[in-house]
RNA sequence: GCGUCGGUGGCAGAGUGGUCAAAUGCAAUUGGCUGUAAACCAAUCGGUCUUGUACCUACGGGGGUUCAAAUCCCUCCCGGCGCA
């Protein structure tokens, strides 16, 4: 009684592909539904920034978990699992395909492979107090509460040993970790040479500047976002942040940014690429994409797509 | 022209006779990730190989002192500043 599942496409890839413009531009041809996999495209507020796609942009076709958090609130994988899975569930029953977009290769990780993360909430007062402590403390705390736990974890990064902790003290100790994919799915990776997507980088920056990223950052922070907080969000949050703070002046901030931004590309790189399942493209072949997808689904699902 | 300070690895910048292939930061490269993932953490980073308390080449060029020099001396080249 093996139960059919359902089919979901994915398309991901390194920040400044183009992702979001061609999984569109598909979805809106074979009749699917888009869920961002962005970590800071969930944030009402975070859209220039984040490169959050434009009404326009989104050619008519439905895109979800966009601006579903507050940037004051925490958000969290295990919180993008939930939302994700009952889009597609909805997708999925209003005879749609489901279109995963994004380049938050964890976020894809836990739809994908249905990783089941320790149901244990954070505890800030207890992070707060962690926080005081060194990662050799915290790492002897650990071994203490949970042994094998320790023996996997990096013992140099306070943010693992922390959240280690706190799963023990309630779990007692860090459950194995679990899959259990509820989907079928097929993984289409856009790929460009470095030299592109490093011109494309410097581009969108650039353009994203003019759209007035800054003044985005500035009204975040007179929304009560502080500056500390806006810094956590990394890339252009936290470099915008710190130059409205007079910390770096405008043109270091564009050139530490940049690189950033390269840095974090070539990170998710290096996290893709340890997914053999991933298909990968050049984003300028949309045809092979195509068929790759109707393939995969085999005309089954197609039934509402106007081919 | 005289005086003076300085020229160090891709860059910035320590070091001022041995423990220096040279601190540190950045960049570069590789990697990790069990509810912050654009976050967070790590490794490598002159060359060669038999991977070593190994060898070679290196702190502007050349020469010298010394058992030993990035470090001291002479000289040349280049730059900043001051005086002419």
């Amino acid at each position: 009684m093996k139960k059919k599942k359902i089919k979901i496409i994915i398309i991901l890839g390194q920040t400044a592909t183009g992702k979001s413009d061609l999984a569109a531009r598909i979805a809106k041809k074979l009749g699917g539904e888009i869920i961002s996999a962005d970590s800071r495209q969930v944030y009402k507020g975070f859209d220039i920034g984040s490169g959050k796609i434009t009404k326009k942009e989104m050619r008519g076709v439905f895109h979800y978990l966009l601006d579903v958090a507050s940037p004051k609130r925490q958000f969290s994988a295990a919180k993008y699992k939930k939302l994700a899975d009952n889009k597609i569930i909805k997708i999925y029953k209003t005879g749609k395909i489901p279109f995963i977009v994004g380049g938050s290769g964890f976020y894809i990780q836990t739809i994908v492979d249905g990783l089941v993360l320790p149901k244990v909430e954070p505890n800030n007062k207890l992070r707060k107090e962690l926080e005081k402590k060194s990662a050799k403390k915290l790492f002897s705390m650990l071994k203490k509460l949970d042994k094998n736990r320790a023996k996997k974890i990096e013992k140099d990064n306070p943010r693992r040993l922390i959240r280690a902790i706190e799963i023990a003290k309630v779990l007692g100790k860090t459950p194995k970790l679990k899959t259990n994919s509820e989907y079928e799915a097929l993984q289409i990776g856009l790929k460009l040479p470095d030299k592109k997507l490093k011109n494309n980088i410097h581009k969108r920056l650039m353009s994203r500047i003019r759209k007035g990223m800054i003044s985005e950052v500035k009204k975040l922070h007179a929304k009560n976002i502080s500056w500390k907080r806006l810094e956590s969000f990394g890339l252009e949050y936290r470099f915008i942040a710190r130059y409205l703070q007079g910390k770096i002046k405008k043109k270091e901030m564009l050139d530490e940014l940049e690189t950033e931004i390269w840095h974090f590309a070539k990170r998710q790189m290096r996290w893709f690429k340890r997914d053999a399942r991933i298909k990968w493209f050049n984003p300028n072949q949309v045809k092979k994409i195509e068929i790759e997808i109707t393939n995969f689904l085999n005309n089954y699902e197609l039934r509402n797509a106007k081919i």
